[in-house]
DNA sequence: GTTATGCTTGACGTTAACGTAAAGGGAATA
DNA sequence: TATTCCCTTTACGTTAACGTCAAGCATAAC
């Protein structure tokens, strides 16, 4: 694939040492990019379009374990083949919850069934293609069966 | 989503009646696209891409069974999320299946090894994306709880 | 001090996968 | 015969999701 469908690779924890205060660790955007195999750019530009929102320390991006996290999801998104604003509709709902009023979240009940139903379909496209790799690799060694003894 | 995540519309079958010999069916070009639910465009870009190459009767386009069977593929692998570059490198190969030679073959197998592990991910993917859509929903109703009685 | 490293904000470029409009052919139907 | 469909090719336009400079700031290392 084009796409890098990696989890996550954990970088070296430059702080929070054995024995220490656990202290809330945070990313600069080149360890984050790092960790998840992506440029910078890509973090920035998820950033410019409403996906995250990390704190700044004068001009520098600060994440936090939140921004991880979301980042993580947003790529994992992307990996089902959502795209950004599909990603975004459900952060957004996500983050005005907690006090969110009523029909907000009858919306994302609405949303979170439409992603089940469309996880569903994928699950059985993934089934069919699975057959169909089956398929094709037992003739592709029954032809090879006959070429090498 | 964006995309048309179906799998395929039966078009009322204009020839092959009951008790009739089984003519081969064909298709012309738009009720390919029906079936489908692309447009005609989308069909004429996958032949551009030699992911599809219909006979030809004069102009027009006419498709076969094994035609739409390939469009079915070629669409199943979309939303996969597979790109048509990389559909067609399977499709090419399989084509040249029954007589290619020992290295096409155990190319083929290498391809196929590769899809399966993608598909593996993607199954993970959607597991741990399923996970997180029954916890959201869960605290959505919760809330929802407390606000309505 | 200066060199290197890593960050910042523009801003224009690129690719995939089509969309859309123009101009025309041919057969069937009114 | 004229109109209606459905098809054809050519060609330029569009959108998403970044890539790729360029120019500049700040701090850490030498």
């Amino acid at each position: 694939m084009s796409k890098p469908s990696q989890t996550e690779s954990q970088a070296t924890p430059a702080n929070g040492a054995a024995g220490t205060v656990k202290r809330k660790r945070t990313f600069a955007i080149g360890e984050l990019a790092e960790m998840f195999e992506v440029t910078p750019r890509t973090i920035r530009f998820y950033e410019q379009e409403g996906l995250l929102s990390p704190e700044r320390q004068g001009q520098r991006r600060i994440y936090h374990d939140k921004d991880r996290v979301r980042l993580k999801l947003t790529l994992r998104g992307k990996r089902l083949g959502f795209t950004l604003a599909e990603i975004r509709e459900v952060v957004e709902l996500y983050d005005a919850m907690p006090g969110g009023n009523t029909r907000q979240l009858h919306r994302m009940l609405e949303i979170l069934a439409e992603k089940r139903a469309d996880m569903e379909q994928r699950l059985e496209d993934i089934r069919l293609m699975q057959h169909e790799l089956d398929d094709v690799e037992t003739r592709c060694r029954a032809v090879l069966e006959r070429l090498e003894p």
